[in-house]
DNA sequence: ATATGTGGTTTCATATTGCAACTAAATGCA
DNA sequence: TGCATTTAGTTGCAATATGAAACCACATAT
């Protein structure tokens, strides 16, 4: 449910999921990402029941993620397409795939594949890097909300907190 | 709202979203990231019922996500920890960061800054790269179910779907 | 033209969330 | 020690979102 909007947080995270934040959404994003285009697509793949399909498309829609446009195969049914907006949430994605890959995988299930389309070559996992392109090791990374907004002192560093 | 499980999906995103996709549980990880620990931390900073974080956390250790802890300060309050699990899930909040930084910043809000903790240098935006380093533009992406799995083919491809 | 498929909308039962009030233990202060 | 306040919840109730099934209009197939 949500009944509380994300949106005026001043922080990049919390409006974001005001966006993908919903149950269904990012799921939705993924199967287009994998080439669904219609209302049936998503509908069959998901499991998903059609109003509550409606409504998240909508609301994608609405966020500028998802786009319906004329179907370019002939067919009168609109298509639902990733918005360049939408198409870069794909390290999110990834992101997502690649942490439930390593930590809750599915023993005799597949999961997601993330390659390079050409070759075919599995692509590395998506983790942060300094801008000479070195990866960061997790302690290592400062999360901080920028200029305003007051640093939240919640405690003493006394020690490390990892 | 949530009445069905994802986890029986074969599909690591939506087993992840499982653990992680409720309307708080990402911006509770968040605030855990930025140095919260205590119930009240997550409670005034999100401004969210406490029997919904109380609800949230517990699905968060349920899930492995984080942990409840004596406090290292001499409270006797305990102290809500993120495990190893949790913390790899790095990558999915600066995705998300860097995402809204991008789309959907706030004007007249700050945003979140991620940077080398040492050096205070912001890190490069967190995307799909090949082993060997280099960048893998959007639309050279291919994402597929891994062996089991079917291919499904829902449209014949007349032109490439970007 | 007739049947089926697609893309919804509506209605109802159920599950979650938010809010406010209440509680019990921990802490602060005199 | 003695009492007020803070912290970490729990409980009950109202509001809202979801799922399932029924229903409907338009497209497409035969």
């Amino acid at each position: 449910m949500k009944t509380k909007s994300f949106s005026e947080m001043q922080c990049s995270i919390a409006r974001t999921l005001d966006h993908v934040g919903s149950w269904w959404s990012l799921l939705i994003i993924r199967d287009a990402m994998m080439g669904a285009r219609r209302f049936k697509h998503f509908q069959e793949n998901l499991g998903i029941a059609k109003n509550t399909l409606t409504s998240r498309l909508n609301d994608l829609i609405e966020g500028g993620i998802m786009k319906k446009v004329p179907a370019d195969d002939g067919s009168a049914y609109d298509e639902y397409r990733l918005t360049d907006r939408g198409r870069d949430l794909s390290p999110v994605i990834i992101a997502l795939a690649q942490w439930g890959d390593k930590w809750v995988a599915h023993e005799q299930g597949p999961s997601t594949v993330i390659t390079d389309k050409e070759t075919g070559e599995r692509l590395s996992r998506v983790w942060p890097r300094r801008e000479a392109g070195d990866l960061v090791e997790l302690h290592e990374i400062g999360m901080r909300r920028a200029n305003g907004a007051p640093p939240k002192i919640w405690h003493q560093e006394k020690e490390d907190q990892t």
